[in-house]
DNA sequence: ACAATCGAACAAAAAAATTGTATCATATAA
DNA sequence: TTATATGATACAATTTTTTTGTTCGATTGT
């Protein structure tokens, strides 16, 4: 086992139990203590967990929104099968808006091969991912909204890219989103966001949001818009099967990508 | 020495003499032939220059830029001490523009430290060294102008980012330049860039050339503006005396960065 | 106070990268 | 075309970097 699969374990468990010892590092991967100190030294630094005591314990004060780097250890596979069966329902010659996201971030991965695409993002990690992995075999147009950057977690907001989106029309926006339920629609955790995915939903043609099952029936702090303001909606086999149903009764459809 | 620094003066060579070859390298580093063919590829494949049987040559077509790549290879050094001088100009508070360039950035090192600045670019280099390298610490507020990103460059130009320039207003701005002569003021490689800069210029409040003793005496492409246009230039002490004299007497302060 | 935990420093071990040599394939020039 | 130089692959040797463990004095929490 790399140090690296270690630390994502690590991260995994602590974000899973709330806490983990150094004793339970040690016993789990057959370590030294210092290992493990060092091992949770590291992930402290970069904001994974938070180092106390004899262990770490999740940096999440519950009604706050993990940072983007925390948040990509989450269901990672489920939003890697989630973003290629998204990138699925782009077509060559496609402009698309690819929201900020975790999961839209998996969807560049899909793109590879796809020809004469325009991009248009606000989230930092997605242009520097597109112009690594795309910008050379692909012909692709990428074009970034601008704005204030949010340090921990690289989109931007503010005036210049809703000024921005309301200019530009896209075949497909693929919005990510904190929480899906019957109840309150689609919802943020932050409302600087949910003023940019409405801009987003209103400017594109098709409306797609990608979650995983882990979203469903789970209500954030804000609104975004109503289930029906959508098209479709990207998820993986874990979301719950009632809520899907009820969804799809609402004439939105529901795809359902197959993870591991 | 290590593999690297052989790499960059390899490159710096080419860039220099136009061509070098496998014996060349072998007797400047005391390697083996397969150490020299290993970097030639290497480098080859990076686009840094161009194989070619028994040696390598530089992949420039005359009239055309070299990619940003290529450029941060020429003048490192002074670079970085021109970065470092011009990030002295910068105090706490203030608002700075930072134009795409080699040079700029090399600025986003000196500001380490430095409290409570905006920090305003159409670069995504700088943006993510920004926030790899100050967003931890420092407390900066960074704004992305947005616009079509061009792949080689990881600048962005096009209407976005002229319109946000056009609204916003700097204490200063650094602008990277292709050429400072006194006959034909600052010019450019690119149409396109020269648009930006001109806005950068009309909305600083202090205008602030950075450039390599390199650029002085030449003429690009395309005129950005007068010499006058601006109020300081930074640059390093290879920069030809006359010239630096003629434009003292014009009224621009120049600025030399000691280089190793 | 006192046992557990921590971090610094050094040494050992493992992993990764760099480099060289030998060998055979390929390209260039006469 | 042949002869010679150059190239590429594979493997081994080397160096460098990363990772890990141990010891020991300092610090922490109960």
């Amino acid at each position: 086992m790399k140090s690296v699969e270690r630390h994502n374990k690590i991260v995994e468990i602590v974000l899973e139990n709330g806490r983990m010892s150094i004793a339970d590092i040690c016993k789990m991967f057959q370590v030294s203590e210092m290992t493990a100190r060092r091992d949770l030294n590291a992930l402290d630094r970069q904001g994974l967990l938070r180092r106390i005591h004899g262990g770490a314990i999740a940096n999440l004060g519950r009604s706050y929104e993990p940072s983007f780097q925390t948040r990509t250890f989450k269901n990672q596979s489920k939003k890697m099968a989630i973003g290629l069966k998204a990138a699925e329902l782009i077509y060559d010659g496609d402009s698309v808006a690819l929201d900020v996201g975790t999961t839209t971030l998996e969807i560049v991965a899909g793109l590879r091969g796809k020809r004469n695409l325009t991009i248009i993002t606000s989230c930092l990690q997605i242009a520097t991912r597109v112009v690594d992995q795309l910008s050379l075999d692909t012909d692709v147009r990428l074009v970034l909204t601008g704005g204030i950057i949010r340090p921990r977690e690289l989109s931007m907001i503010g005036p210049i890219p809703e000024h921005v989106y309301q200019d530009l029309h896209v075949d497909k926006a693929f919005i990510g989103i904190g929480g899906i339920s019957l109840e309150d629609g689609l919802t943020e955790y932050n409302i600087e966001d949910t003023q940019i995915k409405r801009m987003l939903i209103r400017s594109a043609h098709e409306k797609i949001v990608v979650a995983d099952g882990s979203k469903f029936g789970m209500t954030t702090f804000a609104s975004v818009a109503p289930l029906t303001a959508v098209d479709k909606i990207v998820t993986d086999n874990s979301a719950p099967a009632e809520i899907v149903e009820q969804i799809r009764k609402q004439g939105v459809e529901v795809i359902l990508a197959d993870a591991d």
